[in-house]
DNA sequence: CATGAATGAGCATTCATTCAT
DNA sequence: TATGAATGAATGCTCATTCAT
């Protein structure tokens, strides 16, 4: 039997991951108790430990599909030859513009935080960062001299404006933080 | 009357702050609970309660420590008339080049982090944001056009080098941290 | 201010071992959860866990007070100078021939039982067994060669015909569980 | 069908039998949970659920089994026409004397102490009992009057032994436990 | 026969907070 | 000003049990 793709996941650990993103979004780490993953998916409690035995098991399911869904959004853009341009729009994709990657964002700030006590974390986090890189080394190879340099540099603005963003929303709103990722591929790239 | 400057300091608060922000280091904001706090500063628990009546009161007194411990620091800096040496001084000075500013920078990323979600932390985020933008937009009216701009971005550069160094330290160790730095400077102030 | 004595002892670790005891008498050892102690207490759950920091702690100090009560009871006898008659009524203090002893025993019979899994009761048991040895060895020195294997021995009998009497109360009721006392006491003083 | 006994019993349930009485002789009649039994038998939770349907079937027939193991040992041991000799024979082999023994004593006393609170494991206890008394009122007949009083008082002695060597066993080492009981057999049956 | 997903009650424990001293 | 006893809500977790396959 084939099932339509529905917007509430079919695959219960999926399904549950968001859950729990969810109640990060919107309580923060400290508030994704158990008890209100199951209540915001709708399942029983003993269904989350079901799935993921330890609350630990169960946050860093939420990481990777946190992670996971930033990382697809970004590999689904359509790239075209200018590399500037191609910069530009992937960044923007990581950046909290919207109400829907802001939320992201929130989550991603929220559990990178916690990597610095918590090392199953910190390796998801750890292996994320490297594989931006490697994405943006690769971008910059033909344009810039030191590209891996370069390539950390531009994600360090990235995470930076995301942090900011997400920390001080007030000074940082998505125009202000538009504006300055444009401000700095504009000096990187020339002209 | 001058007091000696000690490393336990004398005022109640202060020695209470020091502590929160040394379990914060060590366990992450989740682990500091009034107890620990208590423990770790040799006091009371009920001595903590009368300082702090809330954990609330407690945590945003840690943060406004911790803060104002970092813009003392950087306000001690002997500064020169080079602008792009004085930019490197007051940069690296924030950066979690060493033991305890990395310790601080734990701090003040997990608070940070929190303040997504609560207002009283967001609100000393913002101010702390606002102070730093000011004092860079100052020391770069001479040197740059948009100004603010400019501080805004070189504050995002600086919290995405400390972010990423505490998120993820196996990639950004202080050495290569400098260097992005460095790299991000010289494109800045040119030559 | 004087207070009376009561029956519910004012001191509260007292008061709780009592519950505890009660709980276990009823509902078994495996039935002594945290929260039917606090409830035969009548006090808070949280007031429980202020006493005794973990439930370790707890039943430690309930077998302690079980203990204790017994060999009181027991040190409160008046002895004459008949070795034979000191002895049948030291030892039919031990046995649970009425209600009350026969609560106090099946309480002492679930702690002997779980002190072979758990070091700290087994510490407490050790220690009991041993002075109850030493107690019943210095009676015997008068009338018995080898006073302290006698001693050994006897205190077997005793934990031998409780530990039949608690878990096979249909066999071994009150009046055949003195009558097989009183049959080893004879045979072992003679006529 | 002659089928070779095997150290692993093919038989299921008794296979899970095993397993339970296993549990128990390392963590305790508390330690015992489904799970774990299900762990040691190496087979799925719904498989011991299957031949027990609930946790009070599964100790039961875990209490009936660790019971007719003993028995049945005691049943092939070849006995020969001297009483003092044979009661001497079987008595030592209920006793903990050998790390066997003492895994099977551990479990007894576990059980028959439980029972003291659930009267499905009372039965079996009770039943257990009146078994051995018969057993040795028959053996004691040609030699002592009141034999079914010295039946009762010799199992008496020989559950307190091994009660004490399971419970304080620094003190009741096998040495000491098997000389205390030819002590009492001496006596019982005249140098 | 056998599996394992799902359930929710119950557990010990940690916690922030209140209050009497 | 300082203490720590007392409280009960909330947490992560283990558990026996039910049920669909």
């Amino acid at each position: 039997m084939v099932r339509a793709s529905t917007p509430v996941p079919a695959d219960p650990p999926v399904r549950l991951a968001e859950a729990v993103c969810s109640v990060i979004a919107e309580h923060g780490l400290e508030g994704a108790s158990i008890r209100k993953v199951a209540s915001a998916a709708e399942v029983s409690i003993g269904a989350v430990q079901h799935h993921f035995p330890t609350k630990d098991d169960m946050l860093v399911a939420a990481f990777e599909h946190i992670v996971r869904a930033g990382s697809e959004r970004v590999a689904r853009l359509p790239l075209g030859e200018d590399t500037a341009d191609n910069l530009s729009r992937v960044l923007r994709e990581l950046l909290p513009l919207d109400a829907a990657r802001r939320r992201e964002a929130r989550v991603y700030v929220a559990f990178a935080a916690r990597a610095a006590t918590q090392p199953r974390l910190a390796a998801v986090q750890q292996a994320t960062l490297t594989g931006i890189v490697d994405r943006l080394a690769r971008v910059l190879e033909a344009d810039a001299a030191h590209a891996r340099a370069e390539a950390e540099l531009l994600l360090a603005v990235a995470d930076g404006l995301m942090f900011d963003a997400i920390t001080a929303p007030q000074s940082f709103d998505p125009d202000r933080t538009a504006g300055l990722l444009d401000l700095y591929l504009r000096r990187l790239l020339g002209s």
